[in-house]
DNA sequence: GTATCATGTCATATAACCTAACATATATTC
DNA sequence: GAATATATGTTAGGTTATATGACATGATAC
């Protein structure tokens, strides 16, 4: 794994700063959670840390439910995605292709 | 200011994520501040908000007051740095300077 | 040896977060 | 159209995290 994305992968957001960056309330994120969408680890006392990456997943659930989709078919896509990247190696253009998607993600959080 | 920086200048880290990352205590974390080596904001609550550029920040105060420079020293420091900092525009090279950098405190922390 | 510096420690208060349960609006199914 | 399911709101009670301020202390400097 690369260093950009061992960054992106480490959890250390508690779930006040992922309520802000997201628009998600406790309960939605919670429940997200529940239905494994997202699995933030959890700190010594037991709560919750997100990673930025748990950020991109966390709006890109948002704009599926916004779309239509159920938990269930978001589940279902995103078990997709992951059969699809298996096997998949880094390469420049997948950090340059994720870089893009962090750009993106922050101009979304300043619009 | 490009949005790289903008995001290493999100204030949204808690002190708790910042004692693990720095393995700093709080106090120290707060004497840093009542000294202006830091200048974290504040959340809804009042609690400090801290960003990924504060995390390099104590990790240099770490090493300087390693080497034996005291806060007074370190203040005059980054003021010069400040001051060298003045006027100069965000170039290609600069960016991949803060990368460089970015990367280094990842490393040191999963060292 | 006394003053300063950087940090530890303790007390007390507030904020943030946790889980679990019950409520509800909207959509779906029979 | 009554019953079900889905996604979310809300409330309650408990635990963890953070804030501030005060006093203590080991090391260094003078």
């Amino acid at each position: 794994m690369s260093e950009r994305e061992l960054r992106r992968n480490l959890a250390i957001l508690p779930i006040g700063t992922i309520r802000e960056l997201t628009l998600l309330t406790d309960r939605q994120i919670r429940y997200y959670e529940q239905n494994e969408l997202v699995s933030p680890t959890r700190g010594k006392g037991g709560q919750r840390r997100f990673s930025l990456n748990d950020v991109d997943r966390l709006l890109e659930i948002k704009d599926f439910l916004d779309a239509g989709d159920s938990i269930k078919d978001i589940q279902e896509i995103f078990a997709k995605q992951r059969r699809k990247a298996v096997g998949k190696q880094d390469s420049e253009s997948a950090l340059r292709r994720s870089l893009q998607k962090e750009f993106a993600q922050i101009g979304r959080f300043n619009h």
